[in-house]
DNA sequence: CGTGTGATTAACT
DNA sequence: GTTAATCACACGT
């Protein structure tokens, strides 16, 4: 392998992870290529792996459904950084979400990662998600993948390409294509303007993609009515 | 639980 | 008059 290029696919422990020409690249053709790929989750105890079946593409600072739509800020910086790298942000108060960043650089996209199949690591998983019922729910959502994977924020701008044997997180390279059909739909709860793109990206049939939720509209919650101020 | 947002207040020229 | 700092709150790709 040679230093520097970053054309080859980098290996680490035997296993070989994309370069970051994979990501360097626009998200809408990233993101269906990321179906069925395997996500790699090094911790200090262990290894796990992930095939990812569903995902959603934020398109940067045009997409009124992205993060990234009102400029940079602190929670959102890693996203306008180098391609490859993971966006990792906190929602609901309780939750973590992993977001797989794109090129070109500048552009602020990234890939949601939505759902997955455990594949390795099912005792890690299912310790971080006791209430799983089936395998299949172990990180089906992405709140669940999240868990089930233990990403939080230490893993913000982690850096996919590294050589580093102890990165947090790869993909593996070299995997065959989707064994089954891409599909793609409106993103879940995505409305406004960004409602109608197609970005949602799932393996057609495959159980572990979780269920669309259309976006809920929002309406402003009432102000004390004049009426009901009696003294 | 944090964040972004709009409203409100303060600071400054 | 204009901009910056502060506050309160709605809502969560």
């Amino acid at each position: 392998m040679i230093a520097g290029r970053d054309s080859e696919p980098t290996t680490t422990g035997g296993h070989a992870y994309v370069p970051r020409s994979f990501f360097d690249r626009p998200v809408l053709d990233v993101a269906p290529d990321l179906l069925g790929r395997i996500l790699v989750r090094t911790t200090p105890g262990s290894r796990m792996q992930l095939r990812i079946t569903e995902v959603e593409a934020y398109a940067g600072e045009a997409d009124p459904g992205s993060h990234a739509y009102r400029g940079k800020t602190a929670r959102n910086a890693s996203m306008f950084g180098p391609p490859g790298h993971a966006y990792v942000y906190f929602i609901y108060g309780m939750w973590w979400s992993l977001n797989l960043v794109c090129g070109p650089e500048g552009q602020a996209s990234g890939v949601l990662l939505r759902g997955g199949e455990v594949i390795q690591g099912e005792e890690e998983a299912r310790q971080r998600r006791p209430k799983a019922r089936r395998d299949t729910e172990l990180a089906k959502g992405p709140a669940r993948l999240a868990t089930a994977l233990a990403v939080d924020r230490t893993l913000n701008g982690a850096d996919l390409c590294t050589r580093d044997e102890t990165a947090p997180l790869s993909l593996l390279a070299g995997q065959p294509g989707p064994s089954t059909a891409i599909r793609s739909g409106p993103r879940t709860g995505v409305g406004g303007d960004g409602a109608h793109h197609p970005w949602r990206f799932w393996l057609d049939g495959d159980p572990t993609v979780s269920p669309y939720r259309p976006h809920k509209p929002r309406h402003r919650k009432p102000g004390l009515d004049a009426t009901q101020v009696t003294t």
